[in-house]
DNA sequence: CTATGTAAACAAC
DNA sequence: GTTGTTTACATAG
């Protein structure tokens, strides 16, 4: 994302990295087109900082915690520390380094836990992650500024101390990046990149930079055997399949052949049932798209712009620890990794994707401004674009924020208080790492938010009308525009038929509630969000409704796993969600209309969803259509009573264009305003904290029941605490507020993957302070408390 | 309970 | 036979 200087990123490890997270939605890189617009960013590249750098060599401290100077990064430090320190330890470390080096010193920190691992066997791996983490830091900085701000940025092994230390990626959202974490821990590191050849994202020079750093290309192990099975979820698999196209989109034949070449365990060994499982992968969830040609001949899948987070194999790519204990075992944690690999003979079927129980999270928070997020890399650009997420989404991209999981709304929210707090108290804007417990569904196709975008395809987030067709095929970009709309569906619970969103009045009556204003926060309510664990359900196929159709899938939780689509038009959507009162900016940000949804920026964010389920203008009319429609996804099902349905057409959205600016890749929104002063900052959070409040009266509630866990009490109290005041603003205040507090909202992402993997990255930015930055004495518990 | 994997029944081509 | 959708069941966490 753009920048943000002063934002600091928190990450946070979930028990193993998982492949595949979802993470990876680093996917910027995948996108071909390119569309993006966005650029992504920053990132990388450039610039360094070349700042002074200052020196400080290595240095030991008593505690084990190590702190090294960069190989490449100017002004960054690696610090090492062990599993055992404690955080006291740690700040205190670097207090006296930075008290040692002075202003001039590094301002950048990358803090590595060294649990265990130690470094990657491989030794390219070693590089590798320098380099990553030069990227990251860098682009980190590059955001800005931040000159002096002092970033950390801290990975701990959440749970065990596996961790490693890998480097840090240029972007923490980037899985590779977890991958590498992992490896480390496990041991080996490759890192595993394999290339994408497969991929053939596309990639962009420049991302590939990025990315390419750490892709190198080694084959994994897995992947030349052919007897190992892959340690990816069909699902996984599918998506790299699909995202290592330039259109995103890939026939069923292409799917298969994709990975029966990068896998060679399915064309060699497997039975033939995989491309049974692959075919009810497409089905059921709701992340895959199909959508038909122009003539209506072929079908091609394409991941939901909403949910795609553009992971490709080489992002994934997990080393194979073949030698590794893990596999048989380590802690559990690695077991977890391992166990996809491993394969467990007996099992029946083993667990491609580890079931993680935590993953890293990175989140950013705003505060300030911007930041950089990450980055890079992959992301996609259709989430610039505004690519619709779904899923979990969350993450990600740019545009769209999505917050995943109800949990990862609760997060944020969180977050921003205690964030800011923080923020307001150092002067640097630190990383810290959370740990987040467990994500409901990481994964946002499922994910545990329900963010739906409505419309998928709608392509148009702003034009609220706009059908969808796209031209071309490229319908997962269209589709990302999308995401504004995202709404959140419930779909389990709350039945209400209703829950999506007709965007579209024209080809389907559904029933467009008036959408309530997004002044009614009581209405927004996040709660379903919340509560809504996973389903998140896409629209899936295009109905056509006229010309353009799309289709929105529904899934109901409770019993099938069947998902089920609609077609939409989206079109409306976004007019509701925004409230006039936002600013252009925000609104921008926001806007996205299409996103909406999407943007579960915090506050905005909330509303917007709320609006939707509530309103469930949206999703809710939508549901219901397809509910009573026999919108069965199988066309041959239903299709009597059901409207036009699956037509073959193009639903696809057109492309967005983009909000550009918007969308930053980075997962969390940034938050436009820039930061002044520290006071501002405080005002922000006050702002933050209303809205968000606002939002989460309900959402909270949810939230406690569903994710209370996730946020670090401190950090979930301080949220709290401020409620008070948060509330307070008077509905105009709030409209006022509203764009901003989306801003912060959206800064917040949350990114899954298979629903295993999530991250969420926020992005917090400490004002400047620059003055110590590492703070002489700040330590967390300090902040904690006054967060609270 | 959820996520994932398998198998299989069906339907439409 | 292929492609898709669903359902049902199994397993692991």
């Amino acid at each position: 994302m753009r920048t943000s200087p002063h934002r600091p990123l928190i990450l946070k490890r979930r028990k193993l990295p998982l492949p595949d997270g979802n993470a990876s939605y680093t996917p910027a890189r995948d996108e071909p087109d390119g569309q993006g617009k966005g650029a992504p960013k920053h990132e990388h590249c450039s610039g360094d900082k070349p700042r002074d750098k200052v020196e400080c060599g290595t240095q030991k401290f008593p505690t084990g915690i190590k702190i090294i100077n960069h190989p490449s990064m100017p002004n960054t430090q690696v610090v090492v520390i062990p599993p055992n320190a404690d955080i006291q330890s740690i700040i205190a470390a670097l207090t006296a380094k930075g008290k040692e080096c002075g202003n001039n010193g590094p301002n950048k920190f990358i803090l590595i836990s060294s649990g265990g691992a130690s470094r990657p066997s491989d030794p390219s791996a070693a590089p590798q992650q320098l380099q990553s983490e030069d990227e990251r830091s860098t682009a980190t900085k590059q955001d800005g500024a931040a000159d002096r701000q002092a970033e950390l940025c801290v990975c701990f092994p959440a749970g065990s101390g596996e961790a490693t230390g890998s480097g840090l990626d240029n972007s923490l959202t980037n899985i590779q990046w977890l991958g590498k974490m992992s490896s480390d821990g496990l041991g080996s590191c490759a890192v595993k990149q394999e290339m994408e050849k497969e991929n053939q994202t596309p990639v962009h020079p420049e991302e590939d930079s990025v990315a390419a750093t750490a892709v190198s290309s080694t084959s994994s192990s897995w992947q030349d055997s052919i007897s190992e099975r892959p340690p990816y979820s069909y699902m996984a698999m599918i998506q790299f399949a699909i995202n290592s196209t330039e259109k995103k989109r890939m026939t069923l034949k292409d799917i298969y052949t994709w990975i029966e070449d990068h896998f060679p365990y399915f064309k060699h060994v497997a039975k033939p049932g995989w491309k049974n499982s692959i075919r009810h992968n497409l089905s059921l969830h709701d992340m895959f798209v199909r959508e038909t040609s122009a003539n209506g001949k072929i079908s091609f899948w394409t991941i939901h712009p909403d949910a795609n987070r553009y992971l490709t194999l080489d992002q994934v790519a997990f080393p194979i620890p073949e030698h590794h204990p893990i596999s048989t075992g380590g802690g559990s944690q690695n077991r977890m990794l391992a166990d996809p690999f491993s394969s467990l003979p007996g099992r029946k079927m083993k667990p491609l994707l580890p079931r993680v129980s935590s993953y890293l999270v990175p989140i950013q928070f705003p505060v300030s401004q911007p930041l950089v997020l990450q980055s890079s890399l992959n992301i996609p650009q259709p989430m610039a674009q505004g690519a619709p997420l779904s899923s979990s989404e969350t993450t990600r991209s740019s545009k769209r924020v999505r917050i995943a999981p109800k949990v990862s709304v609760s997060a944020s929210l969180d977050f921003v208080g205690p964030v800011s707090l923080l923020s307001t108290g150092f002067s640097c804007s630190p990383s810290l790492l959370l740990r987040w417990e467990e994500e409901p569904s990481p994964f946002l196709p499922v994910g545990p938010v329900k963010e739906e975008s409505h419309c998928e395809e709608g392509p148009s987030p702003f034009p609220p009308t706009q059908s969808v067709k796209k031209n071309d095929s490229q319908p997962g970009e269209a589709s990302t525009s999308f995401p504004s709309a995202l709404g959140i569906k419930q779909e389990n619970e709350d039945s209400y038929p209703d829950e999506w969103l007709s965007p579209f009045p024209t080809a389907l009556s559904i029933k467009e509630e008036p959408v309530p204003s997004e002044g009614e926060p009581s209405l927004f309510l996040p709660i379903p969000c919340v509560k809504q664990k996973k389903h998140f359900t896409l629209l899936k196929s295009p109905l056509r409704g006229v010309s353009d159709t799309v289709i929105i899938k529904r899934r109901e939780m409770g019993r099938s796993r069947r998902k089920q689509h609609l077609v939409l038009p989206c079109s409306e959507e976004p007019v509701l969600v925004l409230p006039e009162s936002i600013g252009s900016d925000s609104f921008r940000l926001i806007s996205d209309l299409p996103s909406l949804q999407e943007t579960h920026s915090l506050g905005n964010m909330v509303q917007l969803n709320c609006s939707q389920e509530e309103g469930g203008p949206f999703k809710t009319p939508v549901k219901d259509m397809f509910c009573r429609l026999p919108v069965s996804s199988t066309p041959s099902k239903v299709p009597t009573a059901t409207p036009p349905q699956g037509g073959p057409d193009p639903w696809r959205l057109t492309p967005i264009t983009k909000e550009s600016n918007e969308m930053d890749f980075s997962p969390v929104r940034i938050p436009q305003v820039p930061f002044t002063s520290l006071q501002e900052n405080l005002d922000l959070l006050a702002f933050n904290s209303t809205p968000l409040k606002n939002l989460f009266d309900s959402p909270r509630q949810l939230l406690q029941t569903e994710s209370n866990d996730m946020v670090s009490g401190p950090l979930t109290s301080s949220p709290a605490s401020n409620p008070e005041s948060i509330k307070q603003p008077s509905p105009e205040q709030e409209g006022q507020r509203l764009s901003e507090s989306q801003s912060l909202m959206e800064g917040l992402v949350l990114d899954t993957m298979n629903n295993s993997l999530s991250k969420i990255l926020l992005d917090i930015s400490f004002s400047g302070l620059e003055d110590d930055v590492l703070g002489t004495d700040m330590s967390f518990s300090q902040f904690i408390p006054e967060l609270r």
